[in-house]
DNA sequence: TTTCACATCTGAGCGCTGTACAGATATCTT
DNA sequence: AAGATATCTGTACAGCGCTCAGATGTGAAA
């Protein structure tokens, strides 16, 4: 932030403080879940006194949007791996289940990402201009699948749609009352698979029902 | 406020104070938000000391849950209203409609509400079960616009993947990033049928793209 | 090298929170 | 009239987010 000798910031005296605590308050979100995760908590963890984080962060949500902003990028990660891997006519249901599974596998850091989101009312920043976010992932591959890249408001529409109902899964997939479903279907996974295919918009072109 | 000579169970000393905090509750949330429902506040504004509520909710999310419960009550109310209402062939999407805009009309309430569903991860009890609730109510008009109540699987599918779309764009229907969506299309009730049109399972028969 | 400016961190402290508990008070039962 | 019990208050405690004055380390200027 002040000079050029290296290639890096270089850090004064605890090292990087800031990269400190965001790596502390993820290890807190696993371990403990997002109801313990207090500025104060992740100070501990950092090893650090309780007022140290306000050099780093304005406040306690602005450490949480870091989190978070880390949480959209390793979402962002795993959706494109999951493009290459699957190129296929399903490519778009193999995103969808990406989503759904990295929102349930990292339910704690997916909570801290949409609180961001809906503290912000809206996504992250870039969600709809950075070629590699999620969202733009999901558009372009609705355009290789078929869609008219001209007709751009409905596109649009279809993305949107497409990400209300992935997110909506991701939140409702681990409810009591759809137990007895995956168990009769075979598995959360055969489970999120059926429910995204209903939803119309993640098979290329079998309708709804 | 204070008295009732009438049929209730005749409460003690307050009148009825349970009742009384739920709706301090409420006139708060909708005043200040959901980040200012702490216990003390409303019990402030109920008029009683701050432990006075541990006397009808045995914590703070006991009380929360409270206010939660009417909030699904008044959206299955609204909800059924809308089906009255509207017997067309759109049945499905008016209540989808309705869904969204009880939520966006309501988001401190819609927020409780959920917040309650997440902790317990599950929808409200009778949710499945009881006639009246908004989860049966699009179960059934699904039936009623054709779907076969006898492939018991599909219809629970179908009807969790509605659900799933309405809850998504319930909570997104408000970000940013949509704004010249909703001017294009001539405000945000248009996007909203129109997100939901695409969703491919408020229409009754055509298809997602 | 000495000095100085400044970034960083600590410790104490404020007002808030959820919750516990002992004691006061009102109501219901006998 | 007396006792049991439900209800409410006052006080207290630990933890929270946040502020601020002061201590401490660091890089740049003299």
């Amino acid at each position: 932030m002040s000079q050029t000798k290296t290639v890096e910031p270089r850090p004064y005296h605890h090292g990087d403080l800031r990269r400190a605590l965001v790596d502390a308050a993820r290890r807190l979100l696993e371990a403990e879940g997002p109801s313990a995760l207090s500025l104060r908590a992740v100070a501990r963890e950092a090893g650090v006194s309780p007022a140290a984080p306000y050099h780093h962060f304005k406040d306690k949500s602005e450490l949480m949007d870091a989190v978070a902003q880390e949480g959209w990028e390793t979402l962002n990660a795993q959706m494109a791996e999951a493009k290459t891997r699957d190129a296929g006519p399903h490519q778009l249901t193999a995103l969808g289940i990406t989503y759904v599974c990295f929102a349930r596998e990292n339910p704690a850091l997916y909570r801290v990402m949409y609180d961001m989101v809906r503290e912000k009312e809206a996504l992250p920043e870039d969600a709809q201009s950075n070629k590699d976010s999620a969202y733009c992932m999901v558009r372009d591959t609705m355009v290789e699948r078929g869609a008219d890249p001209a007709a751009e408001t409905h596109l649009e529409l279809a993305t949107i749609a497409a990400w209300c109902g992935a997110h909506g899964l991701a939140e409702m997939a681990g409810f009591k009352q759809f137990e007895h479903l995956k168990e009769e279907l075979g598995g959360e996974r055969a489970f999120l698979d059926a429910v995204l295919s209903h939803m119309g918009l993640f098979a290329p072109k079998h309708g709804a029902c």
